[in-house]
DNA sequence: CATAGCCGCCTTTTT
DNA sequence: GGCGGCTATG
């Protein structure tokens, strides 16, 4: 569909041709709000894309125009294309969040923060929230960190700074979980971090407070782009509201079916109310669908109509037909993988390429019968997985080692570092060190500098630390140095190589992947104009997996639904069609927002498919380590009629005997019944499908779970 | 102060 | 079945 090879400019009328009416009117109406909407399939990239190319060839600079994408990837992909279109590079393309992190650097005064700053993730947050728990002296049984976590990330996506959620808590919970917050942001700043969420609400406050900022940003980005509006959040929504507020130059392109990511605070609200917020806008409506055959389009529909509350929508097929879908049952969740490997066997002897098919699960946890499977078969494939490899051990180690030296408060890394490799500095120094710089009111690297000072402390790790300190005050002589000189001089002199080498085979992996990360930053060191190890470690905190994935090599891609939004594949095989998995069992199902999001999930899954697709559930699951019996998911029987019928029913065949003995029962919302291992429950929703019923019950016990009848013994009381 | 081994916790999805 | 955190031991 694309063509990056075509050496003209957009304005080419050949080139201008290959857009429908509608895609062209979404490419060529330049001035002022647009809104599109856009159904999967529908060249809505292409369109963001020779966008950008008309607005430069309308004489627009590119470094007046700002387009924002939901990954790194999609990013990068977009300024290629760009440039293949042949206009001049410049456009500023990004995320959401590497936007913030350039905006917040260039006006950290405004913001109130340093330009240093480290960006915090998962794992260094959960320190932080167990320690602002620790503080506040509340037990992490009442508070799990978690569970705080995602509520201080919802507040900061909804724009609430703990002083206002302070003010408007009134009971005991949200005034306790006031503390914390206040506590939690309070660890932040000491040690100089910002959280994800932190990134967009601090950019959005400042905007906010600074219409001079405001009006500048307004005068840099005189157009402003954004992909995948449906999933953006309150906070994201303020931040382009802001940014535009000058001139109203936005473009918006999303589908409220493919809304993904409520449970990250993304509101659907911002999509559908785009004509409300700009009452001028223009609106187009990209239906027709160049992507997948009719017969897979059909199915999808039967699906997403299920959700009522939706604006509907039709999905125009442009392909023939000639698709081929498949529902299989297997045993097991490894059975189940030897049929996926299987079927690529016959996809690729039949000519397909290994990089045409991508396998989709609801959980990261079930690629690993898949990865057996395909290790098994032979079969190269790459697993897309979130922050795999900024995860290993190795790679915190050295990116902490770096922290340290742009963030000297970042007494996070300082920690890690400062016994990796051992050194003899253990905790009864390092907590030590903490006291003191906590009642000196210093930062930790101050308090290390001044170890000397320390009464508590011997001479020996006095002598210790000092070392230690030198050896980081050395490497800062080093700090305008390309990034990945000075990466490779901290690996060696640090003694991190020298540990590695002298261990077992694991290590020696460790060591190629250090390697790996000093030649990736060569190579930001060779594309970037101003390289810095600051921006490069603020840009690589932003970073995935899912960035690194690589389309071209050919290898079977398998990665979770959600990770699959954008992407597009010959042949999809979607695995593990059950209740509790898909839909999710801690996706509340008695809330129908959730289900529909679950519903949505699956949508945006099949929609992948050109040709082929495979949709395949498991009679048995292991769940951590538990095998539980599974029941098709709900989502199979509403596919269309003549497709269930034909497909779902002919191949459950049940065939254990003991489904033979029990009579069908009805059940009704309400009623009261008793299940042999879960004790006592209410019926949420029956779903009669004759001796195939289903019952949704929330027991006592606290868990919702979907019950077939035939299976378990539930008695009616 | 380092290390090994054990216990208990959690596991949806990701920038 | 995996990891982080804690404890007991050297």
């Amino acid at each position: 569909m694309d063509d990056p090879e075509h050496p003209a400019s957009i304005m080419n009328d050949e080139l201008a041709r290959q857009l429908t009416p509608a895609q062209t009117k979404a490419v060529f109406h330049i001035d002022g709000p647009l809104l599109v909407i856009a159904g999967p399939g529908s060249g809505k990239t292409r369109v963001i894309t020779y966008r950008i190319a008309a607005l430069i060839d309308a004489g627009i600079r590119p470094h007046n125009i700002c387009a924002i994408t939901f990954t790194n990837k999609a990013a990068s992909e977009m300024r290629q294309r760009t440039i293949a279109l042949g206009t001049a590079p410049g456009a500023h393309i990004s995320t959401f969040h590497s936007l913030c992190v350039t905006i917040l650097r260039r006006y950290a005064d405004k913001a109130a923060i340093q330009p240093n700053f480290s960006i915090y993730d998962d794992s260094d947050q959960t320190k932080c929230i167990k320690q602002a728990i620790k503080d506040c002296e509340l037990d992490t049984a009442n508070f799990p960190p978690s569970r705080c976590l995602d509520t201080v990330s919802a507040l900061k996506n909804s724009l609430i700074d703990p002083d206002s959620f302070k003010n408007n808590a009134d009971d005991f919970f949200s005034k306790t979980l006031a503390k914390v917050y206040m506590r939690y942001q309070h660890i932040l700043a000491e040690r100089n971090g910002l959280d994800f969420d932190d990134l967009l609400m601090k950019a959005a406050f400042l905007l906010r407070d600074n219409p001079d900022v405001c009006s500048e940003l307004g005068n840099r980005f005189r157009f402003l782009l954004i992909d995948e509006y449906q999933d953006t959040n309150h906070a994201q929504y303020k931040i382009a509201k802001a940014l535009v507020s000058s001139h109203n130059n936005i473009c918006v392109t999303g589908d409220p079916d493919q809304s993904i990511y409520r449970w990250r605070g993304a509101d659907i609200r911002n999509i559908l109310a785009f004509e409300n917020d700009w009452p001028n806008a223009a609106v187009v409506k990209l239906e027709e669908n160049f992507r997948s055959r009719p017969e897979i389009l059909r199915i999808a529909d039967a699906l997403i109509a299920q959700n009522k509350n939706r604006k509907p929508k039709k999905l125009i097929p442009v392909k023939p037909p000639a698709a081929n879908i498949t529902i299989a049952a297997s045993e097991d969740e490894s059975q189940e993988a030897q049929t996926v490997v299987q079927q690529v066997k016959d996809l690729t002897g039949r000519g397909a390429a290994l990089n045409d098919i991508a396998v989709f699960y609801r959980v990261n946890a079930q690629s690993r019968a898949l990865e057996e499977a395909f290790i098994r078969g032979q079969i190269p494939y790459q697993i897309v997985r979130g922050v795999e490899f900024y995860n290993r051990k190795e790679i915190r180690d050295i990116l902490a080692y770096l922290k340290a030296l742009v963030n000297p408060d970042d007494e996070i890394a300082l920690l890690r570092i400062i016994n990796t490799p051992a050194r003899g500095i253990g905790k009864t120094t390092t907590d030590a060190v903490r006291a003191y710089a906590a009642s000196n009111n210093i930062g930790f690297f101050d308090a290390l500098k001044k170890a000397g000072d320390i009464d508590s402390l011997s001479k020996a790790p006095k002598a210790k630390i000092a070392v230690f300190v030198n050896m980081l005050e050395q490497f800062k002589t080093h700090l305008t140095d390309p990034v990945a000189a000075l990466a490779e001089r901290v690996f060696i002199d640090s003694g991190l190589k020298d540990l590695l080498q002298a261990g077992g085979e694991e290590d020696k992996d460790a060591v190629e992947n250090i390697y790996g990360f000093i030649s990736k930053a060569a190579q930001y060191d060779r594309q970037t104009e101003n390289p810095t190890l600051l921006d490069y470690l603020q840009q690589i905190s932003l970073f995935t997996d899912v960035d690194a994935y690589d389309t071209s090599a050919d290898r079977v891609a398998l990665m979770t639904l959600h990770s699959a939004k954008g992407l597009e594949f010959e042949n999809v095989f979607i695995v593990g069609l059950e209740e509790g998995l898909l839909p999710h069992e801690r996706s509340d199902t008695d809330n129908e927002d959730e289900l529909e999001e679950e519903r949505r999930l699956f949508f945006v899954g099949i929609t992948r498919a050109e040709s082929n697709l495979f949709i395949s559930y498991a009679r048995y699951r292991t769940i951590r380590g538990q095998l539980n019996r599974a029941i098709p998911s709900r989502f199979l029987y509403e596919l269309g009629e003549d497709f269930t019928n034909r497909n779902v029913e002919n191949q459950c065949c049940y065939d254990d005997a003991e489904s033979q003995e029990i009579q069908h029962q009805a059940l009704e919302k309400g009623d009261l019944v008793r299940h042999d291992s879960f004790g006592l429950g209410t019926v949420r929703e029956f779903i009669d499908m004759g001796e195939d019923s289903i019952a949704v019950v929330k027991f006592n016990t606290g868990q919702t779970k979907s019950i077939m009848l035939k299976y378990a013994n539930l008695s009616k009381i």
